[in-house]
DNA sequence: TCTGGGGTCCTAGGACCC
DNA sequence: TCTGGGGTCCTAGGACCC
């Protein structure tokens, strides 16, 4: 069947795009913030249980990332582990991003550790090459920011992924044109950036186990298999850009979500229902922090078995207010939920978000009411952001939080004090202003 | 890969309208 | 009452990413 979307658009001249890719980027930062941490093992995500960025010298002891503290330390016992601090590695980001822009003005912020930089036409202004512009960019984040970046260059930003990855840390690779297949042939088709697991799946089905075998295929061929996405993707493997380099910035959130998964799996009704609400809690802070309001609240429960099941609810009134938002997920999950099933995690998910300022007020909202609510929840805030989240909380979570406790006591959650200290230390070497915290 | 948490985008199909 | 053809909007859910 003919595809019938959107025609796509081939930029006819070679472009030359960059995808920077900092090397650990979690785990390097902890280690430019406190020299001390230097070529020892660190790893980030403490506070989560698990193996958010492992540094280099971890890599290399078998820390993986996404595994559980526990193992990690077995492989390797004298592994230093941390909490995630993202203001410190939002502040190395935009650094980051900084030193880029001086190099072209198409910066697109990917990720907190990535971006495409369109570098077309740009050899004139530098003289040179664009690969002494990669260069050049590359030692000027070491210089400035005490962090490694790898960099990919290539004519499309598939094959500039691609290339970021060639070799790394501190790699710097470029794919020309001609040399395109060099770089495809041994690369397995799910390492390509838009293919994943299922689609790798339905590739070998169809003989295509190889990048280079995928995108030697025709295009009749492509497009009777395949739709927009792996269409697309196809063009970039051929060296034929389609994803334009994006400068403008996000605009905020589209969809907020907190999942949270508890061991070990249960089916206890109140016990569920308390996660969830937490979940709602959770998430509803961070919206009201962002300045936004959900208009859809969906409600996620993880099976046991890894299978989700979750209902979408649309909301009367826009909000961020969990006192207007139990009902809603109360009938919601009542819905969803089987007694005879056990769940690993659960999960909220506000929707369809929208500048809280801009909310119109329905014929018959109850005004103070609302009003009434906004103030209450100003004043949760503030005092949540004085002694700590979740100082005040709704009662239907308050089980969710018994357990928590309960877990501190056995370790398991980071020791508070030690936390805000070493907080401290980092936020004034970095020159950030200092928050004092009574407790 | 026996699997944590937080996001975005695309598509097919149904509802509804002319 | 049934019959076309065609458009738009919405939603569920898949797929993928870091």
């Amino acid at each position: 069947m003919e595809n019938i979307s959107r025609p796509l658009t081939i930029h006819s001249w070679p472009k030359a795009i960059a995808h920077v890719d900092a090397d650990a980027f979690f785990a390097s930062c902890e280690q430019a913030v406190n020299p001390e941490l230097k070529g020892k093992p660190v790893i980030t995500g403490k506070e989560r249980g698990i193996v958010a960025a492992a540094s280099y010298e971890a890599k290399a002891k078998g820390v993986k990332r996404a595994v559980n503290l526990f193992q990690a330390k077995k492989v390797c016992p004298d592994l230093i582990m941390l909490p995630s601090d993202y203001e410190i590695y939002s502040l190395f980001s935009v650094r980051m991003f900084e030193i880029f822009r001086r190099f072209s003005p198409d910066v697109e912020e990917y990720s907190i550790d990535e971006a495409f930089i369109d570098l077309t036409g740009l050899r004139r202004s530098f003289h040179g090459s664009y690969r002494s512009i990669a260069r050049k960019i590359q030692t000027t984040v070491e210089k400035e920011l005490d962090i490694t970046v790898s960099i990919g260059l290539s004519v499309s930003k598939v094959l500039a992924k691609i290339a970021s990855k060639h070799k790394k840390p501190k790699g710097l690779t470029a794919i020309p044109g001609r040399e395109i297949h060099r770089y495809l042939a041994d690369l397995p088709v799910d390492k390509v950036w838009g293919i994943g697991a299922n689609t790798a799946a339905h590739l070998r089905k169809l003989g295509q186990n190889t990048a280079l075998k995928f995108s030697r295929k025709d295009e009749e061929f492509v497009k009777k298999h395949f739709t927009k996405p792996h269409i697309e993707i196809w063009h970039e493997l051929n060296g034929r850009s389609i994803y334009p380099v994006t400068t403008e910035e996000r605009s905020g959130y589209k969809s907020i979500s907190k999942v949270k998964t508890f061991t070990p799996p249960s089916n206890d009704k109140s016990f569920i229902f308390a996660q969830i609400s937490k979940n709602l809690e959770n998430a509803c802070i961070k919206a009201r922090r962002h300045n936004l309001a959900a208009t859809r609240l969906i409600i996620l429960l993880r099976r046991k078995d890894f299978k989700d099941t979750g209902i979408e609810i649309k909301l009367t009134r826009p909000t961020a207010y969990p006192a207007e938002l139990f009902e809603p997920l109360r009938k919601g999950f009542i819905k969803t939920y089987n007694p005879k099933i056990f769940y690993r995690s659960t999960g909220v998910v506000l929707a369809g978000l929208m500048p809280a300022g801009s909310i119109q007020r329905g014929l018959f909202d109850d005004g103070t009411r609302i009003e009434g609510m906004r103030k209450i929840y100003m004043a949760v805030d503030k005092i949540s952001e004085r002694f700590g989240k979740h100082t005040l909380q709704h009662c239907s979570s308050l089980p969710a939080k018994l357990q928590a406790q309960h877990e501190g006591k056995r370790g398991d959650i980071p020791n508070r004090k030690t936390e805000l200290f070493s907080g401290e230390n980092k936020r004034q070497r970095l020159g950030m202003p200092l928050i004092t915290i009574n407790i």
